[in-house]
DNA sequence: CTATGAACTGGACGTTCGTCCAAGTCAATA
DNA sequence: TATTGACTTGGACGAACGTCCAGTTCATAG
């Protein structure tokens, strides 16, 4: 869990990084509202005053939490995507891959919800706003990478932007995991991004370039 | 704004109408987390003690606020949800229905953002979890009926169960208006939506039953 | 008109919150 | 080794919170 030592006497820098953890341990299981200084200096195993030595304000520890959940959510996006490049086709492609960042969610629901009350608490405090920006600009780069990456392994190109189909990508998968979270109900959240995957093939122009008529696959 | 009269001296009944809707005027203007009792009772321009005259507790006061959201908003998708009858064809009378929901939606940022917060809270909650439920099922209930109106409207059946496309379209247009509340392009999220609402177009069997032959019109 | 009880008032209580600080501790430097 | 400064401690502070209650007001039933 931790990197560091949790012996005393640490460096201010990785002092941070432990409280940093320690408060994303007690948001992850309890909720922001519940993360107040004391329990973070608690979980951490540090006295009060730690935390507002290594932390100006409150909202400091907030922001640098916001930010490490973000980038941590970057790192997930870019690793957990993976592409089966030997997927006969794209349709198959997207869909493994699909299962594939699906797994990674459904496997930390509280993550998950800490995500969408990071996000409106960012966007009840001005100056939070810029983190929010930030988590969505590195989830919208991580699906157009996997999108480019995939069409192109198959020989194929996009009909419209990457980046529109990136987005609806991420708008659809952040509303079936809201979803998920109230209803509990997994399979039919895995139904979902499945047919949306086979949705997002239908968008390619296979192959060769051919002339301009529309393509005629449709699933589902 | 409210339907009652503020003057001293009302009905149990009119008085906690009247709290909540001063609640759900705190919640949206500054977020659940600064909707406390005292300004609970600030709002409605009564003394502190009033609040725990009419709730027993700060967790019945959310309680009745989440339900009436949660009723306001079942309200709106069943009355928003207008279906142009005229309309030439699906793919049309679909745009101009989630035209509207959206105008609804951009009017008013903050009641889509308490949303949000009141789902997230519901969730840590155990006690709320059904307020949750029944939003999302309140929600799903006026998004079938208006894909089953708009599909026998243009004499046309749906290719798979309405409730699997109602649900989608919900997952999708949650994540739309989440996006849009973080990066502020509204025009961005019509654009999705648009293009949701020609897809969605493409998931009907038009007119007369035919032989199992997939459907070919594809759009964007 | 009187009495009754529902509706309301103002203030108090204990808890928890974020913040702050004077003093203590220890590793590194001179 | 002596000293300096970064790091830690435990407790204190005021503010805001939810909760509670004894007393007051007032419409209404008898």
């Amino acid at each position: 869990m931790f990197d560091v030592a949790v012996t005393a006497r640490m460096s201010l820098a990785d002092r941070r990084a432990q409280l940093i953890d320690a408060a994303l341990a007690v948001a992850t299981a309890d909720g922001i509202a519940a993360t107040t200084v004391r329990r973070v200096a608690e979980q951490a195993g540090v006295a009060l005053g730690v935390v507002h030595y290594c932390f100006a304000d409150k909202d400091e520890l907030f922001a640098a939490l916001a930010t490490k959940i973000v980038d941590d959510l970057s790192v997930a996006g870019t690793e957990g995507l993976i592409l089966d490049e030997s997927a006969p086709d794209l349709a198959t492609a997207l869909r493994s891959a699909i299962a594939g960042l699906w797994a990674s969610i459904e496997a930390t629901p509280n993550e998950q919800l800490l995500t969408y009350e990071i996000t409106t608490y960012a966007l009840r405090d001005r100056s939070l706003r810029s983190v929010a920006i930030r988590q969505y600009e590195a989830s919208q780069a991580a699906a157009e990478a996997l999108l480019s990456l995939a069409a192109s392994a198959c020989g194929a190109t996009w009909l419209c932007p990457v980046a529109d189909l990136a987005a609806e990508a991420l708008a659809f998968v952040d509303g079936v995991t809201l979803r998920w979270l109230v209803d509990g109900d997994a399979h039919r959240a895995q139904v979902r991004l499945d047919g949306f995957a086979g949705y997002l093939a239908t968008q390619v122009k296979p192959r060769r370039r051919s002339a301009k008529k529309k393509t005629e696959r449709t699933s589902r």
